[in-house]
RNA sequence: UGGGGAGUCGCCAAGCGGUAAGGCAGCGGCCUUUGGAGCCGCCACUCGGAGGUUCGAAUCCUCCCUCCCCAGCCA
């Protein structure tokens, strides 16, 4: 028996837990996911769930879900249950962590008297002008506030009447008392908590007034135990407030934070500013449109969680910044698609073909597979007939060189059926095709030619009339260029062509009854999957992703 | 201009002083009852640039260049 040798960790972030774990720093690695539930959940927000979960389960320890709902002006209980949901449907448990920073108010605020009894901490009573002409500027120092120097008492006075509810929104804030002249901004007395006479989701009227994200995270790991706190770029000015928190409060833990770089998509945009836009202006149907970089988004065109997880796999944690090729994550649903989506056909464009040797109301039911590589999947059986439908573009009139697929005098392959060869070709007025005539070769039965004949082509079909109905929703990216976000308006690079409706493409008849989140291949087509939107007598499909088209790059 | 980060193949990304992993894309070929899938092969004499240290540098030092983030009582 060999052993394996030790995998090596595949990112920054996992080799600093395996060396705080092999020096004895850290015990149990405590990691947390912590969604502010002011949106949807998107791609992005997949990389930092697989990350913060997927160390928690790969060096045994354990991942909290925190909600940041320190400020409900912004924030909705529809957003966090839809981020339970998606959390969940990525296939992550976060067991009985289900947190919210809002848990710890009381403790917050007492740790904020305690910043005040310290002399760290004051009330400032000037207005948000005036605190941000004091600020400075980048290359600027800010000067002192002249709050700045008010007694312990005062302070303490202030800030009790602050959460007493005595004074309007806007009028105070507890701000830590610093440096005014730091090079960092962030370390420039910032605000700790701000009076907003607003109810909270969970916490009710119980409190007047609500401390800011720099005050309440790193407090709030440092409750939770959290070990590795790990956040995008843009923070990393901040973990100097971060630790000054932690050093200078008497909380129970020392956790750290941690920088890797967010994830970026192309032909798409990732803020939630943006989705917001996209949603509430009417752009999308809604935040699980299919279009939508979301994770509701996402499951409905029929992305599968574990193509979400390998696709973050593939990304990579790092610093650096960075766009991901749009292909990528199509090439992850692909991977998964092709192996577990049963086969059938449906045509999307349909051209009639009559074949007339083959005998008026009879119909055949051919045992077709499931899955060509994977006999596991079972057989179904497809309806044949006098008169079927192909998809219009497998058939072209003059062929080019290398166009394998139907043509005047030309024989293919109908898959699991039979050869055809068309005989003639049948215009209306116009001169458009409305009709093919072509033959069968009985001997064909099946797909083979006993004298080994070797079509070069072989295409899918429905009988006409076995054939049901549906709607087909084909989706392209959503925005026209590569970085929408990176000339002026995002919304003038939206793609019109993102949405494509078919009202009445044709599957056969073995789809029928399909539930929603169903996902099929239709073959040569690309994989599709059964929205929400379906009722029983009319399915709707949604198209996750195309094939691999090789013919259309080389027509091209 | 102050501070904080980052620059390795078209897009990601390993590399941690011993002579450039891997994935996606691309390009050839084989195979194929999906122009799919699968299989095989090719794809960075070079790591933002210039100096230096060293037997040896993407890795260490110096200077320079480029890009990203920060002036919310948002997160």
């Amino acid at each position: 028996m060999t052993i394996e040798a030790p995998e090596k960790p595949r990112d920054f972030i996992r080799e600093i837990v395996e060396e705080d774990l092999a020096a004895g720093r850290t015990q149990r690695v405590i990691t947390r996911f912590p969604p502010e539930p002011n949106g949807y959940l998107h791609i992005g927000h997949a990389k930092s769930i697989c990350l913060n979960f997927g160390i928690a389960n790969e060096y045994n320890g354990q991942c909290n879900l925190r909600f940041d709902d320190t400020n409900p002006t912004k924030e909705e209980v529809e957003f966090t249950e839809s981020i339970k949901r998606d959390v969940a449907w990525l296939g992550f448990s976060w067991g009985e962590n289900l947190l919210h920073a809002s848990d710890y108010f009381a403790q917050l605020y007492t740790w904020g008297e305690e910043l005040i009894n310290a002399g760290k901490a004051y009330v400032d009573s000037s207005s948000a002008d005036e605190m941000r002409a004091m600020r400075g500027t980048l290359t600027e120092p800010g000067t002192d506030s002249p709050h700045r120097s008010r007694s312990i008492e005062e302070n303490l006075d202030l800030f009790r009447r602050m959460r007493a509810g005595e004074f309007p929104d806007g009028a105070q804030v507890l701000r830590a008392k610093i440096d005014m002249a730091s090079p960092n901004i962030n370390m420039r007395d910032p605000v700790l908590y701000r009076i907003r006479h607003k109810s909270h989701d969970r916490t009710g009227d119980a409190w007047p007034i609500y401390p800011m994200y720099d005050y309440a995270h790193p407090l709030s790991d440092a409750i939770e135990g959290i070990t590795h706190s790990l956040c995008t770029l843009e923070y990393e000015d901040h973990r100097p407030l971060y630790d000054w928190l932690i050093e200078d409060v008497s909380v129970p833990s020392r956790p750290r934070q941690y920088e890797f770089a967010r994830l970026n998509l192309s032909y798409t945009v990732m803020s939630k500013r943006k989705l917001l836009g996209l949603v509430t202006e009417g752009h999308v149907h809604g935040w699980d449109d299919p279009r939508m970089p979301t994770i509701a988004g996402l499951r409905r065109r029929g992305y599968t969680p574990s193509s979400i997880r390998n696709f973050c796999e593939r990304v990579g944690v790092a610093k650096r910044e960075n766009v991901i090729d749009a292909g990528l994550i199509e090439f992850s649903i692909r991977e998964d698609l092709n192996r577990i989506a049963p086969r059938v056909m449906g045509v999307l464009d349909p051209l009639r073909v009559v074949i007339d040797n083959y005998p008026a109301g009879d119909t055949e039911w051919f045992d077709t597979p499931n899955h060509v590589d994977d006999p596991s999947l079972g057989t179904r059986r497809v309806p044949f007939a006098k008169t079927i439908l192909i998809e219009r573009e497998d058939f072209l009139e003059d062929p080019p060189k290398k166009f394998f697929r139907l043509a005047p005098g030309r024989e293919v392959r109908l898959r699991s059926a039979y050869f055809i060869t068309c005989t003639n070709v049948v215009k209306d007025d116009a001169g458009n095709i409305v009709e093919l005539h072509a033959t069968y070769d009985p001997a064909t039965r099946g797909g083979d030619s006993p004298d080994g004949r070797k079509p070069k082509a072989t295409l899918h079909w429905v009988a006409a009339d076995h054939a049901i109905d549906c709607e087909v929703r084909l989706y392209d990216r959503l925005f026209k260029s590569e970085n929408p976000e990176e000339s002026g308006n995002f919304l003038d690079d939206l793609n019109p062509q993102s949405l494509q409706v078919v009202q009445a493409a044709k599957l056969e008849p073995s789809v029928r009854g399909a539930q929603p989140q169903s996902r099929f291949q239709f073959e040569r087509l690309g994989y599709f999957c059964v929205d929400s939107d379906s009722t029983p007598d009319r399915l709707v499909f949604n198209r996750t992703v195309t094939l691999k088209d090789a013919w259309a790059k080389t027509a091209k």
